[in-house]
RNA sequence: GUCCCCAUAGUUCAACGGAUAGAACGAGAAUCUCCUAAGUUCUAAAUCCAGGUUCAAUUCCUGGUGGGGACACCA
């Protein structure tokens, strides 16, 4: 149990309480730890500022509390609890810095195995802001379900059957501009695949030539298919360099391709179940009486929609991994989608546990994203002006430094402001992508974070001392924005627990800034390697502390550590 | 038409039924003989409307208004 977890449930036990209606105080100087009184007040039905009074009196004399707190106090329905600051400041210092890295995990998840689905990306088409909002939301919640002690189990599925593949190499065969560029290959076929949906659009129909290309791909022989191997290949190696830059790892990366012969039978299946019906010449799925309307499974033509390979995959998950529980983390606009493709499940007797966790979309302050008319921001055009912006910054300030260290700290830095951009705002959030902002490294950003550790870490290499070595007197913290600090880290492991059960990474981002911006204010306030010697061990010992936090929270946002920057 | 999401300083967000609605950016001012100025300090600035539930509503409910999205062969 966590310190203040620790320091609530004692209080819980002394005054004899199931349930408590614990909260912190607006201010600090009203107290560390507050209990409003407001419910217990209404059972005994007495005021509650007079009942406040009266617990707080009750309190004050509890001798099994006196370890633990200096004053309790009732300030007007608030009973408010003061820590004793030797306390806070030794049992807080030491259990960081005995967890280290797993300090603020938890076994809430008791350790089942649930599945998370993300950064579905398509072959043959561009890497989008839009998928780097999935890729950094969907690991952020892998990497928090972890820290809250699941077994969690990251996958992607990748589409590479579908017809935008068609028409990417409908274009690429007709296009030799493309075929004889030197760029990436991978991010090649996605500007490819945006020249033949313009080139489609004006020219409707080539859409039957198109339509013949898929078929061949899906008889999986002739030219086209051979194509489809060669080109999907270069999506796939292009995936791969993207997740590494980002730091993702999947633990199984699922095609669309490979689910197509199973999805085709499981059709058949569901097809004698009357679950799925023949209608318009298609084979859909009629859910209209769950208010749900139709969902197409197979087109006119014969060919497969997308629900074949996902209708599959669903069963294939289940039976490879033994879950508990299968996780899809995509786009809220495909919300009736999901909740179509769960009620077939259900319907054909599979009611295991699934959940989609939608997030809002990604959109340009120009409009909707959009192929079709150019208005894209993708990952490669991001990445490397933020790049190019770092790169300059870092050597600033830094004129001695190396191409490669600097190449190193702007790469990094990269990818954490990527991520933490598209982190920092909740799910629910329609996030209008503004690139001159995401230029900006100032204020609620990555590199704010980033600076104030590598801060940190400055302080603490300057003073070469083994954290464990001589005894070191803590009680001596007693400055008021020390207290504050203390009180901030032993909040870390609530703000994980809360954030993993609402599935949300922007309580820690927001945690971390907090944390940061108090570090920040300190270190102009108060020196830590000047002071006389008691002193500077028991400030490097919390400024140790503070830096595993930091450290620690970066880990679960996906974000890389940068020592020195 | 049906369903879903959003609405808080000029802008982008926070406030998880509780204390004086917090930040960041932007604007105006100050600050490097002092542990990294990507920093810090100060100033100005906000709850869409109408009802309801509650001791207490930015938060929950109902109804508006405004914005966005989904709804048969896209994924």
């Amino acid at each position: 149990m966590y310190f203040l977890d620790d320091l609530k449930q004692k209080i819980k036990v002394a005054l004899n309480l199931e349930k408590a209606n614990f909260s912190y105080p607006p201010e600090t100087t009203l107290g560390d730890l507050s209990l409003a009184v407001f419910e217990l007040a209404s059972q005994e039905k007495k005021s509650p500022a007079i009942l406040a009074t009266e617990l707080a009196t009750r309190l004050s004399q509890d001798l099994s509390l006196k370890e633990y707190f200096q004053t309790v106090k009732a300030v007007g329905p608030y009973l408010n609890f003061f820590l004793q600051p030797e306390y806070l400041a030794t049992a807080l210092i030491n259990e960081v810095k005995n967890a280290k890295d797993s300090y603020g995990q938890n076994t809430n998840g008791q350790n089942q195995r649930v599945m998370i689905e993300y950064s579905n990306g398509n072959t043959h088409k561009e890497y989008h802001v839009g998928h780097l909002r999935n890729i950094s939301y969907g690991d952020a919640i892998n990497r928090l379900l972890t820290a809250n002690g699941y077994a969690a189990i990251p996958v992607s599925y990748i589409n590479d059957f579908g017809i935008h593949v068609a028409k990417t190499l409908w274009e690429w065969q007709n296009n030799p501009e493309f075929q004889a560029s030197s760029e990436n290959r991978g991010y090649l076929l996605g500007k490819c695949y945006v020249a033949a949906t313009q080139a489609l659009e004006k020219e409707p129909e080539k859409k039957e030539v198109v339509g013949q290309i898929m078929k061949e791909i899906e008889s999986r022989q002739g030219a086209s298919y051979e194509l489809w191997q060669k080109t999907r290949a270069w999506s796939i190696k292009y995936f791969a360099q993207i997740y590494k830059e980002l730091g993702v790892k999947f633990t199984h990366i699922f095609y669309e391709n490979e689910m197509i012969d199973a999805g085709l039978k499981l059709v058949e299946e569901l097809k004698e179940k009357k679950v799925l019906v023949k209608s318009e010449g298609a084979i859909i799925a009629d859910l209209d009486q769950f208010g749900l309307g139709v969902l197409p499974i197979i087109r006119s033509d014969g060919t497969a929609l997308y629900p074949v390979g996902d209708l599959a995959l669903a069963l294939t998950k289940f039976q490879q991994y033994g879950l508990d529980e299968s996780i899809y983390v995509v786009d809220v606009r495909q919300s009736l989608y999901f909740k179509q493709l769960f009620k077939i499940l259900e319907l054909m007797g599979d009611t295991r546990l699934r959940l989609q966790l939608a997030y809002d979309f990604v959109t340009l302050p120009e409009g909707m994203m959009s192929s079709r008319t150019g208005n894209v921001i993708t990952y490669e055009e991001l990445k490397e002006k933020i790049q190019e912006k770092l790169s300059q910054e870092t050597k600033k300030r830094h004129l001695d430094w190396t191409k490669s260290r600097i190449a190193m700290v702007a790469d990094s830095l990269t990818a954490s402001t990527i991520k933490f951009e598209l982190l920092k705002v909740s799910a629910e959030k329609i996030i209008t992508f503004n690139i001159e902002e995401a230029l900006k490294f100032d204020g609620y950003t990555a590199c704010y974070l980033q600076y104030g550790y590598a801060r940190l870490k400055s302080i603490i290499r300057k003073e070469a001392w083994a954290w464990s070595k001589p005894p070191v007197d803590l009680k001596v913290l007693k400055e008021p924005k020390e207290r504050e600090l203390l009180m901030k880290v032993a909040k870390y492991p609530e703000i994980i627990a809360l954030a993993g059960q609402k599935f949300n990474p922007s309580e820690v981002t927001r945690y971390l800034f907090e944390l940061t911006q108090l570090f920040n204010d300190y270190y102009h306030e108060i020196n830590i390697l000047k002071a006389e010697p008691a002193l500077r061990h028991a400030r490097l010992a919390l400024i140790k502390a503070i830096a595993q936090v930091l450290a620690n929270g970066f880990k679960v946002l996906g974000l890389k550590i940068l020592e020195e920057m």
